[in-house]
DNA sequence: ATAATAGATTCGTGTTACTCGAAGTCAAGA
DNA sequence: TCTTGACTTCGAGTAACACGAATCTATTAT
């Protein structure tokens, strides 16, 4: 049965390695409740089994869509208290996949710009000059490619 | 001449609405420095030409990138020094610019487990049951589809 | 002319989500 | 036994704002 299999559990470095997240997080996440099932041993080591995993990931990725901690508590909160929670999680997470779309755009146009300016920067270096005498310039050179 | 026309200025709150931030801010970015140009009236207001809208509207995409303040400041000390420190602001927007990348294929997962975890409620709100007397149901139908 | 309103300023505190470091505990290896 | 290393708690620090009170000024209404 699946209680008598002893489950891998995970010390704190360990899960911070694997989600290449810091172990002061990790610390800060279960202190603030984001990880219910959140088991302790003999030292009060903090130690994660495959359901703590579970709800850290799904932190990591809410989070990730832009969702506070406040709110992560919540929503997991909502998620312990079950089925009659299903309509407001579902709201949550449809507000914070809309951000989440937003977020992808803002992500496209910001590298957009990044590789705009990283092409200007190889035309001036490659010998493309400008008139650096005048301040006007720099700036005009810093700037000309933000609106492509 | 150009030095003749009296270009359009603009006060904080114009600037606020036009790139969509808060007047706190503008206040914190001109504070900190990032606006070198900025004008003041001779009541001390902050006002912003065009010059000013540049150096703005590059601080947001940079910041978008991931630059922090304190580098955004940085960087602006390059532009102003002129030609001499091409070399160290093309290292710079490189850097951000792979960091950049890394913020679309992150905000990419985000959207797919967001709209993962819609979907998922979907089905269940559409009729969809799951045992819901047994908690290690709650937490895998919250969880089943992060992985994709 | 005075008063109220609207918008600007400075300054100082509050917030979020970490981030760091000191000081202590504990098990395991030389 | 002693040291090393990894864990703990706790308290303070940081970044990037966010907010509010007190004040100043210009314009409009009475």
């Amino acid at each position: 049965m699946k209680a008598l299999q002893k489950e891998k559990l995970y010390t704190v470095q360990e899960v911070a390695q694997m989600y290449g997240i810091t172990k002061h997080t990790i610390r800060f996440y279960t202190d603030k409740g984001l990880i219910p099932p959140l088991i302790r041993d003999e030292n009060n080591n903090r130690l994660f089994n495959q359901e703590c995993l579970n709800w850290l990931e799904g932190c990591i990725c809410l989070k990730g869509c832009g969702m506070s901690i406040k709110d992560l508590k919540h929503y997991g909160n909502l998620c312990l208290k079950g089925e009659s929670t299903l309509k407001e999680r579902y709201e949550m997470i449809v507000k914070y996949r809309d951000i989440a779309k937003e977020n992808l755009l803002k992500a496209q146009k910001m590298l957009d710009y990044a590789e705009c300016k990283v092409k200007h920067y190889k035309d001036i270096l490659n010998g493309r000059t400008f008139d650096n005498s005048n301040p006007a310039n720099w700036q005009k050179s810093e700037l000309e490619c933000r609106n492509n």
